[in-house]
DNA sequence: CGAATGTCTGTTGTCAACAGTTGGCGATGG
DNA sequence: CCATCGCCAACTGTTGACAACAGACATTCG
């Protein structure tokens, strides 16, 4: 019964709509490379592996091809949309505006809860990046990102950022020392975290401007080849 | 050919497919506020007047939603979505964000024909403002605005401009000495362009962030009554 | 008299079928 | 042997119909 009650409280109706149920499982599968760049979705074969019919296919296929995950050409099918090299710096840039804005409206909103949940962040990323976890090193670090968005308590800027995010969370730097990037990166955000706590709005986001050039740079002399996909 | 290229270009075989026809009627129809924020788009009426079956109205609207133009609630139908005081001003704050990183990104990229191209519309305001052609000149502002992202050659920030325009657009200020700012507006436009013949891009974004703050602050000091909707 | 409940209508969500187009593949001619 | 033309298959775009749900109204019971 406690266990029933925590399902329905925590999705109160889960998804209602079947192209939402679709929309969602499509968005993961593409989020998670399980569906990589290029791969081709086809609506009868979805339709019948999903078990539902073609029009609920069309309507999330719609809804990702408006949010860019996949490209449709008219009479030629859905494929699962890649970033080029360039597309990937220009969304870095864009990424870097919309952050900054982000931080510099959360510092005045930030609770005493939200700057021990920053550092909070930061302390469980040095544990991952001592026990070599790696995945959980980055889910913790869109965690820390994600953060000043939400606190910035404007929507649209959420809304933007969750679809850029879209874009350019399949990618991850696998090559150009990782390892020594990282522990620079973990030092920021610690930076970062400092500025947070003084409440320090100008301090936090020339820090957080610096800190997303850092693989900006790195990655503009770069081949695409070194940016690899996620697993 | 350069001719025939650009109407290609423009209009390569002018919407194939209907939900795009639809789409693109409905998004005048709602940025032109012939459709003011609040009409509720039921899809039997919609597929009636436009004399297509309700699929495409479904795409179209689909599209529409994800656009945030309009907001579908299961079930419900879907209505043309209005932004609140607040979220106009936050909308505001990402504009800024986007637009300062498109005049940064776009100065070392104009041309002399670009920089040319500026001065026009700055002239072409001054004209419409002799005139008190209000319209025209808005007009005119969004294209000095738009030039930028153009020439910033960043497809995402195009996209994202695109969309923030989409909900920005439809609102205009009325009241507020009008006259007075649309003057103002135009000096500021002149200064712009003058950073951007010298080619300075910290000088012109320093302007261009401080234009966009000047209805900014107006509006926050004013009720969402004044905000009033374009004719 | 007020509140709860049952019905009823209008709308949307979903499905299956039809038609048009695209791209590939094979046949034919040079 | 290569290029061109025409056919075929598969897919998408579109349609109309069916079923389920939301809100409104009227009815009934406390």
């Amino acid at each position: 019964m406690a266990a029933r009650r925590d399902t329905a409280a925590l999705a109160p109706v889960e998804n209602v709509t079947l192209w939402e149920r679709v929309y969602t499982h499509l968005r993961e599968q593409i989020l998670d490379n399980t569906l990589p760049p290029g791969t081709v979705l086809s609506e009868v074969p979805l339709a019948a592996s999903l078990g539902v019919s073609r029009g609920p296919i069309r309507e999330a296929l719609g809804r990702l091809a408006a949010e860019g995950l996949v490209t449709v050409r008219p009479r030629r099918g859905a494929v699962v949309s890649a970033l080029t090299h360039e597309e990937f710096m220009q969304a870095y840039q864009v990424r870097e505006a919309l952050e900054t804005l982000a931080i510099r409206l959360a510092v005045p909103n930030l609770t005493d809860d939200d700057v021990d949940r920053i550092d909070a962040i930061v302390d469980r990323q040095v544990l991952a990046l001592g026990r070599d976890d790696i995945d959980g090193f980055f889910v913790l670090n869109s965690s820390f990102h994600q953060l000043f968005v939400d606190v910035s308590r404007n929507t649209t800027l959420q809304d933007m950022y969750r679809q850029l995010i879209g874009h350019m969370g399949r990618y991850q730097m696998r090559s150009v020392a990782l390892r020594g990037t990282v522990r620079r990166s973990v030092a920021e955000h610690r930076a970062i975290a400092r500025a947070c706590r003084a409440r320090d709005a100008g301090r936090a986001e020339r820090l957080l401007r610096n800190h997303i050039r850092v693989p900006q740079r790195t990655l503009e002399a770069a081949s695409h080849e070194e940016v690899v996909l996620k697993r």
